[in-house]
DNA sequence: CGGATAGCTAC
DNA sequence: GTCAGTAGCTATCCG
């Protein structure tokens, strides 16, 4: 009972934690790794809690019952220890681990949460020391506190410490010997305790986390406009923290983190993982491929990445995959198997077999001018990734989004990079973009639209005979093993089970016929022709139930039919701020303004380069005439002193650099960073404090190498005119860029993007061209030994659909509509509540949304005045006008449809949502 | 209608 | 090194 189980994060820690005992004593000590996330056991499954080896090996080690209640001090006895202590890593996710034990303890044993059960081991994250002396910080808001308050700060070595295995064994000791501090309880004060703790981890309560994080997220977002400090937990003097606490000051870090790293940003549509791999490859301009693990490890040095490296290298065969479903635009290159639309990419090599590289048209997506007015972001002093890039067509559209937070998921389908180069332009050109649809790069079904935001994806299917059909296309993201395994063969099997699986559906059309024609399979048999880029099953079905089967409609019967919708498409906007979409359009205006300012940016940046470059080569000529007339004498001089006379005689220090330098200083301002890059100076010159003067001496001096520092030969009338012609062309690029708008520089980028993109196709349809032949040849010497071309031929044709079949045109399910419109009724009745987008930003719902609602009513053609319920900034109104904007699309769109008007109940709502 | 599951970045 | 299990949310499938 007077023991301590300490759970850590992971074998390493418990390693630490072992050694650290050494001081304590391991009498009063027990040691359990736990493997990574704890299972959330509150409202799950039964079945799953049993089966729970690590939970199962907690009650076992603690000696916990199910049912029993720990009140009085007898009960405790029965445990096999009095207290748990949890040593995570002093990271977010650490701080979930440490949510999830709590989150079992309190399910299953309220009483115990309330007698103090729980306590944690915290371990310092900064450590700043100087001779002998030591301070250590356990949040990085103390230490910033610190650092504002200390002045002599940058004298002291400053030391940061990413999860337990930083921590020497040495430094285990200490901590462990300084129990006192490093122990911490968690109190509890009352009922406001389980709601919290029940509001984190509960399946049923997302809305109220949706309205927690939104809250947080606001409340930091005004302490960052007041200038005002991060909040803090744990100081050197905390003892114990309230369970609320910990979940509205510590879980709540991981919810948002686990947010950030999986719901990508509208501008350039990465996650930060994501993100982390372009930069790394940007910036090692590697002309070569290289291979997926050494990217991954240059990416984890590079972008200061500090997760696991399996999960940053499926991350980069992610990027670099191509079969269809998955990437429209892959920015990397797949060299070697990166998986197939055989398995949904499941079926990629491993990360050490395989190679990539930046594809071509990366480049032309994201313009290389753009990296000087991007918002770069550091880490440590280091320079990484930016915010977000800023490709020249929203990205997040063309390869889509899909992820999982807390409280939020987002999903978003892909579109055609084409119409997005449409859209912008028209919005360069101020029309209003173009409704657009889903779109899957060499998918060859059909998609079509259902409502507003969901359309209905068909596979292909065609008749060959009276009792024989193919599939050639299966609807995106259907994987044909998985469709073979779930679809076809419980097909054929249904009789054979003696299980009609399909039991209803005969009924409905085979009404009294015997039932032994039921039990008879609907498929017979059928035959595979897949290429690991096409699809082909060759299906024979029971010639009886052909028409039946027709009437039905093929694509149904044979499960070619699935919804893309665009019911959760959330995203990090360019300020940082959580927001739902709405529609693709909605999402290309957004992304549009973003983009704008950003060509106006580079201009202006392109400007000043542009005129320090042509000083600079006058500077330079001027200087050559000079020597030549013998008016500066560098021989045996020091450097300074010739740097004295230049300036003397008017030269100016390197106006590039200058230049540079300025923006650089500008930019940070604006963006409130300017501290981290002055810190980063700072760091560096203390390093050696009496150095610093001649340091700064030498930046000085080397203002002027580029003068100094040329070539002797370059000393001459040649090189003098070389360089005057020179400076005349950068003046004729500055007339040249000063007579183009943000719209024709953006055009420009558009054009080169596009006629990139057309090679790469093409590259892309000669490999497929030549897949298909490959697979010719190779059936064809499988089967027999190859006689030919004209056998090779037969093969390859095997693959692709019949020339002579007759294509199913799908038809437009009319259930499916109906069960949509259903569904979506009694949703916008109930006006459902979804604090997301609400709170989130109201001043920006309301700038940003005009917009958006002004062209939707333009382009709809609605005089109603739907718009004033909007910018109460309340999403059921949206919900309400998205109706209304779907049935008139309908009237736009599916001509040959005629779409069910259903005012109805639209009017009741709104009255609603007026009055709330 | 409820339970199971895919999808993805992290442990 | 590989495989397997966990979180978190939404939509769909299945019984």
């Amino acid at each position: 009972m007077q023991c301590t189980l300490i759970l850590t994060e992971g074998d390493s820690a418990k390693t630490l934690a072992v050694s650290g005992l050494g001081v304590v004593g391991r009498d009063k000590y027990g040691v359990f790794p736990l493997r990574g996330k704890l299972l959330n056991v509150r409202d799950g499954n039964l079945k799953q809690i049993q089966e729970n080896v690590e939970i199962n090996a907690l009650l076992k080690i603690l000696g916990l019952q199910y049912k029993k209640k720990y009140d009085t001090d007898d009960d405790m006895k029965t445990l096999r220890y009095g207290k748990v202590m949890i040593m995570a890593d002093q990271d977010q996710d650490g701080s979930h681990i440490k949510g999830l034990v709590i989150n079992f303890i309190h399910h299953n044993w309220p009483s115990l949460i309330q007698r103090s059960f729980v306590e944690e081991f915290i371990t310092p994250i900064v450590k700043a020391s100087k001779s002998g002396q030591e301070l250590s910080f356990f949040s990085i808001p103390e230490y910033i506190e610190w650092r504002e308050n200390t002045d002599n700060w940058k004298t002291y070595k400053i030391k940061y410490y990413k999860g337990l295995g930083t921590s020497t064994s040495k430094e285990a000791k200490e901590y462990f010997s300084d129990m006192a501090r490093h122990r911490i309880k968690f109190r509890y004060s009352g009922n406001e305790d389980d709601t919290a703790v029940e509001m984190a981890f509960s399946k049923k309560k997302i809305e109220e986390r949706k309205d927690w994080l939104t809250k947080w997220m606001e409340e930091k977002r005004a302490r960052r406009t007041q200038g005002l400090a991060d909040e803090y937990l744990y100081n050197k003097d905390t003892k114990a923290v309230s369970y609320t606490e910990f979940v509205n000051k510590e879980l709540v870090l991981f919810s948002n983190t686990d947010n950030e790293r999986s719901i990508p940003s509208l501008v350039d549509g990465f996650k930060p993982g994501q993100r982390k791999v372009l930069f790394a490859c940007f910036k090692r301009a590697d002309k070569r491929e290289v291979k997926v693990a050494q990217l991954a490890g240059a990416v984890a040095e590079l972008s200061a990445y500090h997760h696991g490296e399996q999960s940053l290298m499926s991350t980069i065969i992610n990027l670099a995959q191509d079969y269809v479903g998955s990437n429209n635009i892959n920015l990397l290159l797949p060299i070697g198997q990166f998986g197939t639309r055989l398995q949904g990419g499941k079926d990629s090599a491993s990360p050490r077999y395989i190679f990539t590289q930046v594809s071509p048209v990366t480049r032309s997506l994201f313009p290389l001018h753009d990296d000087n007015v991007l918002r770069f972001l550091f880490e440590e002093n280091q320079r990484i990734e930016p915010e977000w890039y800023c490709p020249i067509i929203p990205m997040v559209l063309v390869n889509g989004a899909l992820g999982i937070g807390t409280a939020w998921s987002t999903n978003v389908p892909n579109y055609n990079p084409r119409d997005l180069v449409e859209n912008i332009r028209r919005l360069i050109k101020g029309e209003q973009p173009k409704p657009m649809m889903p779109w899957y790069k060499h998918f060859r079904g059909e998609i079509r639209r259902i409502d507003s935001r969901r359309f209905v994806c068909y596979g292909e299917v065609a008749k060959l005979n009276e009792d024989t059909i193919e599939i050639t296309e299966l609807p995106v993201k259907v994987w044909t093993q998985e469709y073979k395994e779930k679809v076809l063969e419980p097909l054929m099997e249904t009789a054979a089970a003696g299980k009609d699986k399909d039991k209803d559906k005969d009924k409905d059309k085979d009404k009294g016929e015997t039932s032994k024609k039921q039990r008879e399979p609907l498929v017979t048999d059928f035959k595979e022709y897949h290429t690991d880029t096409t699809v082909r099953f060759v299906v024979k079905v029971a010639k009886e139930k052909m028409r039946a089967l027709e009437i039905e409609g093929l694509h149904k019967v044979f499960k070619l039919n699935t919804v893309i919708n665009t019911t959760s498409m959330v995203l990090f906007d360019a300020a940082g701020c959580l927001k739902k979409y709405n529609s693709p359009e909605e999402i290309c205006v957004e992304f549009f303004e973003t983009r704008k300012t950003k060509y106006i940016d580079r201009k202006n940046f392109l400007m000043g380069m542009l005129k320090a470059q042509a000083l600079r080569l006058t500077n330079q000529a001027r200087f050559i005439i000079a020597k030549i007339q013998g008016e500066i004498h560098m021989e045996n001089r020091r450097k300074a002193n010739i740097v004295e006379q230049l300036i003397k005689m008017k030269f100016d220090p390197d106006p590039v650099k200058r230049w540079k330098e300025e923006q650089r200083k500008k930019e940070l301002k604006e963006s409130g960073e300017i501290d981290l890059e002055g810190e980063a100076e700072a760091e560096q010159e203390d390093e050696e404090d009496e150095k610093k003067a001649d340091k700064k001496l030498a930046t000085h001096l080397s203002d002027y190498d580029y003068l100094v520092g040329m070539a002797l030969i370059r000393v001459s009338e040649e090189e003098k005119d070389k360089l005057l012609a020179e400076k005349e062309t950068k003046l004729q690029e500055v007339n040249n860029l000063e007579g183009k708008t943000w719209g024709d520089l953006w055009e420009e980028d558009l054009t080169r993007f596009l006629e990139e993109l057309k090679k790469q196709e093409d590259r892309e349809l000669a490999d497929l061209d030549l897949n298909i032949k490959k697979a010719g040849k190779k059936a064809g010497s499988d089967d027999k030994p190859a006689k030919g071309k004209k056998k090779t031929a037969a093969f390859a044709a095997e693959v692709l659909p019949a020339k002579d079949a007759e294509r199913i045109v799908p038809e437009m399910d009319n259930e499916m509509k109906i069960k949509y419109e259903k569904i979506d009724k009694p949703k916008t009745e109930k006006v459902k509540k979804e604090p997301g987008e609400k709170a989130e930003k109201k001043k920006r719902t309301k700038k940003e949304g005009a917009d958006i609602k002004k062209f939707m009513k333009k382009e709809i053609k609605k005089e109603e005045p739907l718009d004033s319920d909007i910018s109460i900034s309340d999403e059921d109104a949206d919900e309400v006008n998205t109706d209304d904007e779907f049935e008139s699309e309908l009237d736009r769109m599916d001509d040959d449809a005629p779409p069910k008007r259903q005012t109805r109940g639209i009017k009741k709502v709104r009255a609603f949502v007026s009055k709330g």
